[in-house]
DNA sequence: TTGAAAGCGGTACCAG
DNA sequence: CTGGTACCGCTTTCAA
């Protein structure tokens, strides 16, 4: 049953509290931030008036009056996207573990939002890379997930390309078509000049694992097998459509997305094709829905969840002054499930 | 690029504007709130000045001195959850569309934590039906989706699940199965109590319009027809698991979550049944992966975005002492694809 | 070990 | 129409 609303809790004060157990604000202050030279008496007595009043701090007070606080923020463009999701959960586990408040906010509204201004640090998932405005600042520490940030956290996109191709090498298949996810970047041009400035990008890097891999077997990268799409399950299916429809369509996909290439499979079957039988297709990400797709798909594995919580240690480490390294890539698997098979 | 720091913009002030444009630090506030009676002239000065320091109000101020917030936060169990995640994006669009921050936060970390109780408003989303820790009441006015509150908002469970019912006779089905959702439940005991005390509860609605549609087509509801989920596809595939393998199963099944509906239909063709055609199956809520599903699933559509939006329009007039009613239940619709047809 | 005073950056209220 | 004053709830600094 909901508690009905007492006569409004009246927003208790450091006062209160300090009234309540004889103390001086001051030492209740202390008491809260758990500073040195408080007798143990004392501490306890404001413990109690604390615990008995229900007293919380109120953070935007601490907050002016230039103490630290304990929240992190996460800015990611939609709510929606599983991706992200996956990432947030992570850091949400961390947080709760290192006891920090973890509030997600999406991007683009009101540039980077009041709440930001007020958080320990900022990890950003799948920023615009083409850099924020200027003027909004991220005041405190900011690390990224797929994107660009003074901390980048970055997996090993290039290997995991480089295993899926593999896979799909080693079962035999020669005609190995391609989807990447370079449309979702503000243009070909902005890929190029990422991959000019040596910028690692996520779509890039896949797009690399996929060409080198196939110049290492020998064969050659057929313009015609290179598709772009936006990570979304629609532009997989485009994608696929006009992949299955060449003269000779590649008995292969390596999709760098797992949304796309449910897209894709679902294309082949429309066409009449079989999955794996007729056509093999390799996801990436391993969102949830790989898992829970028919057939299963074979994809490659980043650790989202894993990165999450890792940039929320490494957010709560800048925070507090903590020495910390940023990780080394993430590194990739091949989560073999039921969506490649030798070409038949 | 990233704007490298600039030696941080050393935080500007109303009185750092005040003085650029020569008026008092209160002018500037007026004009920032939009207040009546300032000269346009002036105000055009201090607009000015805004513009050339690219000032920004300190959100922290602002609300310490009592003024009003724009800020609504969203309290929901997790981020992963494609049903959490609709209303969200539905919320965050008239969020922006209002100009107010929507902040979003996992609920049971830091019980109701910090930023919720500095918030114009909150909204719940599948709230623990239990009731909250009567310490940690909310400040402001929450209103919920799913879930218990002075503001809850609802939608006709009953009515969908007729509507499914209805479709699933209509085709000439009698032998309907039935997938519940209230596993999810803190139990049956709450379920059951639930009911006599006229609580409604979506899992619930639900049942009820299985058991009285089929009651009213005047078939018997076996016990044996009816299992329970927590509207996971792991537990839709468990109880589509005892359903089809009864010594007379059904030929259709009626789910009260897409999740589950797809583990279902998973189930049914790992069994050799061919979906639509030995086995029909209907969903509940219209996820995104109903769509995405093949066959396509076909399923009874909440307008969870648009709940989204009316909690968030609701709560930005409460939190302007603006008239308000509680929308009323809303409506459910069929969405026909392709998991369903007549029994063969 | 504890407390008093000052102020963080705004806004409300009321006087000019 | 504009500006002075008090104060929001907390932390900092420094004295007792």
């Amino acid at each position: 049953m909901l508690s009905k609303n007492v006569p409004a809790p009246a927003a208790l004060t450091l006062n209160d509290v300090a009234q309540r157990a004889g103390v001086s604000p001051m030492t209740v202050s202390n008491v809260i931030n758990g500073k040195q030279g408080v007798r143990a008496a004392t501490r306890q007595r404001v413990l109690d008036a604390i615990a008995e009043t229900g007293y919380r701090v109120n953070p935007m007070a601490r907050m002016l009056a230039g103490g630290r606080n304990r929240i992190i923020s996460v800015l990611t463009p939609q709510m929606n996207q599983p991706y992200a999701s996956e990432v947030v959960q992570g850091a949400a586990g961390a947080a709760q573990r290192l006891d920090y408040d973890l509030i997600v906010m999406m991007s683009g509204s009101s540039d980077f939002s009041v709440m930001t201004q007020l958080s320990a640090g900022v990890l950003l998932i799948q920023p615009p890379s083409e850099g924020y405005d200027p003027r909004s600042d991220l005041p405190s520490h900011v690390v990224s997930v797929d994107g660009p940030s003074d901390y980048p956290l970055i997996v090993d996109n290039y290997g995991g390309a480089c295993l899926a191709m593999q896979h799909l090498l080693v079962l035999g298949h020669t005609r190995i078509g391609f989807i990447s996810g370079l449309q979702a970047e503000p243009g070909v041009i902005a890929a190029a000049h990422a991959a000019q400035s040596g910028q690692r990008n996520d779509a890039h890097e896949r797009f690399r694992g996929y060409r080198e891999s196939m110049a290492s077997a020998g064969q050659r990268v057929l313009p015609e097998y290179v598709q772009h799409g936006d990570f979304t399950k629609a532009s997989g299916e485009r994608a696929a459509q006009v992949l299955l429809r060449l003269p000779t369509p590649p008995t292969a996909l390596f999709v760098s997305g797992d949304a796309m290439a449910l897209g894709a499979i679902h294309v082949a079957q429309d066409l009449g094709l079989q999955v794996p039988k007729d056509l093999s297709v390799v996801g990436f990400d391993d969102l949830p829905l790989a898992a829970a797709a028919r057939p299963a798909l074979t994809t490659v594995r980043q650790p989202l969840q894993q990165m999450g919580e890792a940039a929320l240690e490494l957010l709560v480490a800048l925070a507090e002054h903590r020495p910390m390294v940023l990780p080394t890539p993430f590194p990739t698997t091949l989560i073999q499930r039921e969506s490649t098979a030798s070409p038949s």
